[in-house]
DNA sequence: TTGTGTTTTATTGCCTCC
DNA sequence: GGAGGCAATAAAACACAA
């Protein structure tokens, strides 16, 4: 049972002792009449405010409450001083405003629970909106870097043939353009293959290597990485040194052997 | 009026602090 | 070891629909 304090009144013992009486004896009928008899008599005996208000469980004056509230706002525990003399304010026992009090601050913990339930949803249906609104721009990226690839594919199988047909071209004609027409992506054969793109200034072996780059950047796969950077470094760092300085340069292209293995 | 759900007041047992 | 806080719970009081 529950420790009180030499502050605690008598009354709030009556209230103690009826209230475990009545719990553990309720099914004797009996007992009960003859229990509540001995309160009855409490009663006229103590007929005080206060006894009346132990003996049945009552509710707090709207002015009580209004006070308490008042001062939970203040400081939401109480001070043994504090406690006393709200009590002796209201015509309370000190234990009622102490209990008081521990129930308003279990319904303030209820509430701020809830509140921080409703940030947090709402910061997640803020996340989930934004990562959707990423997929969707991701599905559409990939499509896109599809259709270029299938575009690159088809323009390389055209310039293929056409190597074939054409009679060679000597050095002293324009290398860009004689390279941009016929021997993009033929590396089985050449051993010098990264063309200028006239168009964007990119090779189509760079435009090639980007796109695929990018493919490996875009998908977004089942969680929420959205980039994957370890990839990238580590096709990077299939560059030497001496390729990476001379990836984009016309005057000495790389050696890029490894980029189709298959072919 | 009554059954039912909610709110408020109070108890109990455990824990921590001094 | 006493005092007080907290979580869980009981039970009275209250609100309200059927």
């Amino acid at each position: 049972m529950k420790r009180f304090s030499s502050s605690d009144s008598f009354a709030a013992l009556v209230s103690i002792t009826s209230s475990k009486e009545e719990e553990t004896h309720k099914p004797s009928q009996g007992y009960a009449r003859e229990f509540q008899a001995m309160l009855d008599s409490l009663e006229e005996e103590d007929n005080t405010e206060e006894a009346t208000h132990t003996l049945k469980k009552r509710r707090l004056t709207l002015d009580q409450v209004k006070a308490l509230e008042k001062n939970f706002e203040v400081e939401n525990k109480l001070e043994p001083e504090r406690k006393q003399k709200l009590a002796e304010e209201l015509g309370l026992q000190p234990r009622q405003v102490a209990i008081w009090f521990q129930n308003r601050r279990a319904r303030w913990k209820t509430k701020q629970l809830e509140r921080e339930y409703v940030a947090l949803k709402a910061n997640y249906e803020a996340l989930k909106l934004n990562y959707d609104s990423l997929e969707r721009q991701n599905e559409s990226l990939t499509l896109q870097v599809k259709e270029l690839k299938a575009k690159l594919r088809e323009e390389n199988a055209d310039s293929s043939h056409s190597v074939k047909e054409e009679p060679p071209v000597s050095e002293s004609e324009n290398n860009i353009s004689v390279h941009s027409q016929s021997h993009e992506f033929s590396d089985n054969n050449n051993s010098n293959p990264i063309i200028k793109d006239q168009s964007n200034g990119l090779s189509s072996h760079a435009l090639m290597n980007w796109i695929q780059l990018s493919e490996s950047r875009t998908i977004l796969g089942n969680g929420f990485q959205v980039y994957q950077p370890h990839v990238k470094l580590e096709e990077q760092n299939v560059f030497s040194t001496v390729e990476s300085c001379n990836f984009f340069s016309v005057d000495q292209a790389p050696i890029l052997h490894w980029y189709y293995p298959e072919q």
